[in-house]
Parts: C-alpha cells; structure tokens; sequence
DNA sequence: GACTCTATTCGTACTATGTACGATTGTCAA
DNA sequence: TTGACAATCGTACATAGTACGAATAGAGTC
C-alpha cells in the first residue's frame, strides 16, 4: 500500500498506446485495427488515446517508427556489402514480425526521428564505401524497393504448409487451367513441399550487391 | 428520338462500374474513395453498384485486374531481356497512371484473369529464355520487387517541381540537422532542380537484368 | 394494348468507425 | 483546503459499407 494499490489502472503514454497498438496490429491486423479495439487492449476508453496520440494517422506514423527503430544500422566495422545484408536482413525480419507494416513503410510521408535516423545510418553507410550521390540514389532505391517487395510477397504467400495445401493445389488447377505457365510454374515450384520463399532472400539480395559492386568500381 | 431519348440514362454494367472506379481513383486517391462518390460520379445511387459487384473490395479487385490489363505483356519475337524491360517499362507507365495502384497489386489476393494471364505470359518469357523454374523465381521475385518498389516511391514523392521545392528545402534544413548524411543527401541529389527520379528507373531493371543474364549463364 | 416475369434500380435503415466537444476526475503545490 | 493543470472519458455527430426489401422498367407473351 505503499503508494498505489497494485490493481490501480497505468497512467496512459504515447508509448504505451504505440506498444499496445503494435501488439494489437501483429494479432488482427491493420484492416481490422480500430480506435475502439485499441482502447479495449489498453483498459482504457477511446477518447483517452487522444490525449497522447492526436489521430489514428498519427499513430500508425508512431508505429511505422517504431518498426524502423527495430531495424538494425549497418555495422560501421564490416566491408560496406555485408553491412548492408546485416540491416537487409535485419529488416526483413521485422517486417516478417510485423506484416501489416511492409505495404506502410514506403507509403507513408511523415516520416519519424527513428526512420530518420535509420535512413541517415544507411546512407552514411554507403557514403562511407564511397559511392557517389548519384550510385547513392540508385542503390539506395534499388535495395529498399526488394526488401519491401519480397516482405510483401512473403506476407501475402497463401498460408504456408499444413493441410490446407492440398485443398489449394485442387483449387489452382481448376482455375489455372487457361494459364499453363502458371499452372506448371506453381505446380512444379511453389507447391513443392520443401518450398522456403524466405530462403530466396539472400539471392536477390546477392544480385543486387553484386552489381553495385560492379557499378561503384566502374 | 428513334429508340431513346438522349438523356436516357446508360444502363449500368460491371464494366462501366470499374471504369467509372478506375477514373475517380486516378482523381481523388484510393483513400477518399466511397462507394457514395462513385454513385454520384456514375449519376446513380449506392445501392445500385452493388447488383453488379459483390463488395466495395470486390470493385477494387476488378481495378486492380484492370491495371494489369493495361501492362504491355513481354513480345515474344526480341531477347528475352528486352522483353522484359518492355513490360517493365509498361508496367511502370501504368502505375504512374494509376497512382493508388502500386500498393494494391502485391498485397491482393483474388487475382483476376487479367492478372493471371498477365503472370502467365511472363513466366511463359523466361521459361522460353531457358531459365529454371528456381531462377524463374528468384527472377520474377526480383523484378516485380523493384518495379512496384520504384513505382512505389515514384508516387509518394514530395511534390516534384514548382514553388513549394523552397519551402521544402527550408523545413529539411530544420529538420535535417540531426541526419548529416540525408540532410547532404537530400540538398545534393534530391532537391536538385533538374533531378527526375523516374529516369533512375532505367539503371536499376539494367542491373537486374544484367545480374539475371549473369545467373542463368552459369 | 394489357399482363406477366425477370433484371435492375434504389429508398431506408443499421452498424461500425474516427473523433469533436466539453464535462469530469485525479494530482500536486501553495 | 484550494486552486490549477494534466489526464480521462461520456456523449454525440458525420461518414462509411451494405443488408433488406420495395419500386420500377423492359421484353416477351397473349
């Protein structure tokens, strides 16, 4: 009893109205994440989130900078490459941890300090390999636009592994037949069991570097 | 004053729905889109869309398979590659066109047959240039990434060209100090008046294809 | 022309949502 | 105790999608 009983309800943050919508985020997702639902997660009432957050748009910014803030900076001790792979991979993992976030993370405008900041570490990076402003622009856009679209690819798969596959390959040559490489595709690659898109990562990833490799030597 | 008079209201039709959709969008974004604005825009009322398309996401779904209609599929009697920057560049023309378009076409499920036939006739290029069905993957994993990862930015770039580029570069100057590496980034490629970020796009579908012609030699 | 029958259109109304506004409560300094 | 400010919340409104069923229209028959 010393100060407050241990029931007494948490004083209300901006960080804990980001926590509690991120969590509620990776459960339903973000189609599904309403004001009212937030308020519910938290014990609180909706109006309350107000006070801390000043919009439902200013608090999925809040959320894009935090996935951001979870993404690890390039290592300033390693060849400029395996730094990149480092937060490359780095990202795709918070995007797989927070799929609602990889069709937000380019969308958005407002960008927050931890974005900033990340963004300001990548570029270091790169300046420091020494590329040029303009091979800048180019890898930087090159690199971003494959870790977001293979996350998003790699969000919407169709329920990976389990019984329903069998259901699904059913399905597939019933609609697919008027597309015969996509039929045969899907049949002969994707549906296969052992089928890992995640593990494609690292080749895409290896092109890219390589060829800015090449481009920074040239 | 044969069959109709000419203010006879056009029947509705699924078709003349998604056109009236697809046009709206272009005008106002995807986010101001309701099905009361699109009533009104097709001089009828809500309820009456709804004969012809199940749902407001079934109506997405139909644009979205619209757009991929509009993608120049890769012509079958020039290089592998070149048929494929063909449909890159389309592909990136019809984004631009439609500019809500970009974050919809990788995270929807329901694939129409235009996208479908779309999906088909690419595979079918790169089964034809002797890839394997794994490079296949990795190939088509790499450049749609890029390509929507590109449009992507393309459309939500701050307001390229005209007066507000000043005062745009005075909020950066604020904002940025923190950020040395984007505040210099940004005030030394960015801003520059006569930077188009579009033809960027050229040097990265290079370097893919490059890389791809690289891996499937091997 | 009158009369169905079906395809299409639309009026009404319900539910869910973001959030404006102002009242209420809690906390601490004086 | 008494303000004063910080934080919470009740109520209510506007805007959304769309369920339901009634109204209408057009084409084909008699």
């Amino acid at each position: 009893m010393a100060r407050k009983a241990e029931t007494t309800k948490q004083r209300l943050t901006a960080d804990r109205v980001l926590d509690g919508a991120m969590a509620l985020a990776d459960q339903i997702g973000i189609e599904a994440f309403t004001i009212r639902k937030l308020a519910e997660a938290l014990e609180t009432k909706p109006m309350s989130i107000y006070y801390h957050l000043a919009s439902k748009e200013a608090i999925i910014d809040g959320m894009v900078d935090r996935v951001f803030a979870e993404i690890a900076k390039p290592p300033l001790d390693v060849a400029w490459d395996d730094a990149i792979r480092v937060r490359c991979d780095s990202a795709l993992k918070a995007l797989v941890r927070h799929p609602w976030a990889a069709p937000l993370m380019e969308s958005r405008t407002n960008p927050g300090p931890e974005t900033l900041s990340h963004h300001d570490a990548v570029l270091g990076c790169l300046a420091a390999a020494g590329f040029t402003t303009e091979l800048t622009a180019h890898a930087y856009a090159l690199i971003d636009s494959y870790v977001y679209g293979f996350a998003l690819q790699l969000t919407n798969l169709p329920a990976t592994g389990g019984v329903e596959m069998q259901e699904l390959v059913e399905m597939m040559s019933v609609h697919l037949a008027p597309y015969p490489h996509l039929a045969g595709f899907t049949a002969a690659h994707v549906l296969q069991p052992g089928y890992d898109f995640a593990a494609e990562f690292g080749f895409g990833l290896n092109l890219i570097l390589d060829g800015l490799s090449r481009a920074s030597r040239s």
